[in-house]
DNA sequence: GCCTAAATTGTAATCTATTTACAATTTAGA
DNA sequence: TCTAAATTGTAAATAGATTACAATTTAGGC
């Protein structure tokens, strides 16, 4: 069944503008562009010459990084803490994603 | 901890463009527009003169009604066929939300 | 086949949202 | 006080979406 309540699969596939992004995270958009410059966050879903889009993890991962700003941490810093955490919510997405893929092909 | 790995909080806030809708429902703009205006399905967040923007349960909604539009049936049909099921989607998400709430206040 | 209501589609003109690319400014710590 | 990190400002151009008009297609009853 194609519609459990969370749906990795589609949760995966929702894509945000930077502008909702700004405004779900508190996050200026000009500062978002600006991380993604130096590679701590990455878009997604963007077509060449087309515009940003941020995906499920990606919002998080912005989240959490400012939460440890908040605390007073450095960017490097606070990028490096979480980076685990991210690691293993990316791990446990594709887990999951995987498993909905077998049990719909049964 | 903020970082379940299905924060229904966040979910919930992940606000998807008609344009990035359509890409991952395969149902053009054209039609999820007719569909709004015959109330059957909603955007949300969208400011006054601004741009639609859907839910994941919205999203979830447009891909249940297409299933069963290919199946034959008709829009009106299809639509009572899911009610119920998007009706418990509905509160089983809130029911998620609010108990985020609690055990972040705790 | 003909008729009707439902369902879908087309599109021009307009507006909103986002982009890039330049650079300037602010902040934190040695 | 100096330096590198971090952030911010903005103009001009482009991408993406809106509305509002209407036309067209489709399915089912007769």
């Amino acid at each position: 069944m194609l519609d459990k309540l969370f749906d990795p699969e589609l949760i995966s596939k929702l894509l945000v503008s930077i502008g909702d992004v700004s405004e779900v995270t508190g996050i200026p958009q000009r500062k978002l562009r600006y991380w993604e410059d130096k590679k701590i966050i990455a878009s997604s879903g963007t077509k060449e010459g087309g515009t940003r889009k941020f995906d499920y993890v990606n919002i998080k991962k912005i989240i959490l990084i400012k939460e440890l700003l908040d605390e007073g941490y450095t960017l490097e810093t606070a990028v490096r803490k979480i980076d685990e955490r991210i690691k293993n919510l990316e791990e446990a997405f594709e887990r999951l994603k995987a498993k909905t893929d077998t049990d719909e092909s049964r």
